[in-house]
DNA sequence: GCCAGTGTACAGTAGGTAGTACACAGTCGT
DNA sequence: ACGACTGTGTACTACCTACTGTACACTGGC
């Protein structure tokens, strides 16, 4: 929930994939200092744009990796945006349901996306 | 969309309650100054625990108010980090929802939400 | 024993967000 | 014509976010 872990995380992968701190900080256009910071927890996850960086460097899902670091993806805050009552109450209604009931609710989804 | 007419917004509702932008700078807990450059949209949408006072003082839908401000409430993104794929999956397939297609997933959810 | 590469400590900064204080000008009732 | 309102122009400001540059210490290979 908060982004205590993000850093620690992102070391991980990095050092799974065995890329020097200073090559990964070139790679999302990032100062090496500043990279080992983060990764050490001693300073807040970056931006949205240099999580999402970060995400594909890694092979990681951007939407997870933002969550670690306490974000979300801009584009949704503008979906919500676009019909504020209909999507918060949907969220706040979502954010009660238990796992089977969100996969039930995915598949509903899914349905209505493929022509009838 | 953008927040451009926020502030014509406010100031309307206000002069339809009669309060003066002084009693209800107070109300809301800001200065008159600031209050009058929000409202003739000179200076952005103030933050989100002020946008809901607003609502609050004005009897206006929050989420609503905060979308004209550019903005969402906080617990959604914090809804959204907690099952971050799925939440991220279903915004972005709504936002190509017709509104009929809304109603009706409005309807199912509303369906799972009463027991049985 | 050097130097290339590793990560890190220290000290900043540019730009944005969310406001404030003070002083002023016009209007209205008495 | 005075006081008590109305809204507004000017001029800041404190805080936060997202970083950078420079300099340093350690380790391994040649």
């Amino acid at each position: 929930m908060n982004p205590k872990n993000f850093g620690a995380k992102i070391r991980a992968l990095r050092e799974a994939q065995q890329i020097s701190l200073r090559k990964f900080a070139d790679k999302v256009g990032i100062s090496p200092t500043y990279l080992s910071k983060v990764e050490r927890d001693e300073f807040p996850p970056p931006g949205e744009e240099t999580v999402k960086k970060f995400a594909l460097a890694l092979n990681q899902n951007p939407d997870e990796l933002l969550a670690l670091a306490g974000k979300v993806s801009s584009d949704l805050p503008a979906i919500i945006q676009q019909r504020p009552r209909e999507m918060a109450s949907f969220l706040r209604t979502a954010s009660e349901m238990s796992n089977d009931e969100i996969v039930k609710l995915q598949k509903f989804v899914d349905k209505m996306k493929r022509p009838t």
